[in-house]
DNA sequence: TCTCAGCTTTACGTTAACGTAAACTTGTTT
DNA sequence: AAACAAGTTTACGTTAACGTAAAGCTGAGA
């Protein structure tokens, strides 16, 4: 008996609405378990919206998510076929973060610059009108 | 006279559509000159243009991007305010671009374990049916 | 027994970022 | 002159990812 979460307890740990939350399982993110008609999250599927949101930081769409969910499912038993599908689609994704982490090392080195800029012209409104500091 | 563009010469450049062009305008991240009712890019709209890209890839909506090309064109003859206004979205991009980062670090690790585990279930169907490899 | 918090379904509304179509102008080639 | 390519405006359509009621079930406590 592993432990187990309310979709309150969820939305509230990873700070996103009950709404959302059930949103995934529509999209077939999360498939929680039933007691009564009240939803029972395991720690797989705390695991899944913790992907599902990072994967949303990185701009994934649901849908693929959602893919990437359902081939990593049928990997386990999965034919030739399906591993090669699997592998290729690994590499794409791969090949996508790469061109992120550069597009991010770009965008920090120009607000590095542009923070420096901003500090040069701080000095010089300094320089010109010395008298408010302290 | 630095070079200028026409729409379709940076649409085809950086594979968009000219509508977006003329969207991105719409949303004031542009503004390019006029001859006649045709639009003339200078070199300047076309960095915009690339920074809009850029900024769309990292999940920035245009709203975020034009507030960005607003305070930097205003830290030209900025105010101490402005200034440090600026300075404070600064850092809050580069807090954003950090926790990107980490993100993206730790989906390359899934991806690694994920890409070994295939390549191990490839491995054991091999030894199982080893024929159809040549 | 009542009520109340927390859960549920159903369903219509909203926003961002374009797509797509229609109808027009302008310059150039045949 | 006619046709063509490339540009334009106007405006309605579309998709994703939820927000936001409205209305009802359900178990624990007063």
């Amino acid at each position: 008996m592993s432990k187990t979460y309310s979709i309150s307890e969820l939305a509230s740990e990873f700070d996103v609405t009950t709404r959302s939350i059930r949103f995934y399982e529509d999209q077939k993110l999360l498939h929680p378990t039933r007691r009564g008609q009240t939803r029972i999250y395991s720690s797989q599927d705390r695991v899944r919206l913790k992907l599902t949101l990072r994967g949303k930081r990185l701009g994934f769409s649901l849908a693929e998510i959602r893919e990437l969910f359902e081939l990593w499912d049928e990997t386990r038993s999965g034919s030739e076929k399906q591993l090669q599908l699997m592998l290729s689609k690994i590499s794409e994704r791969k090949a996508a973060l790469e061109q992120q982490m550069k597009d991010i090392t770009m965008v920090q080195l120009e607000l590095e610059s542009a923070e420096i800029r901003c500090r040069q012209a701080l000095e010089e409104l300094n320089e010109k009108h010395p008298a408010t500091t302290k």
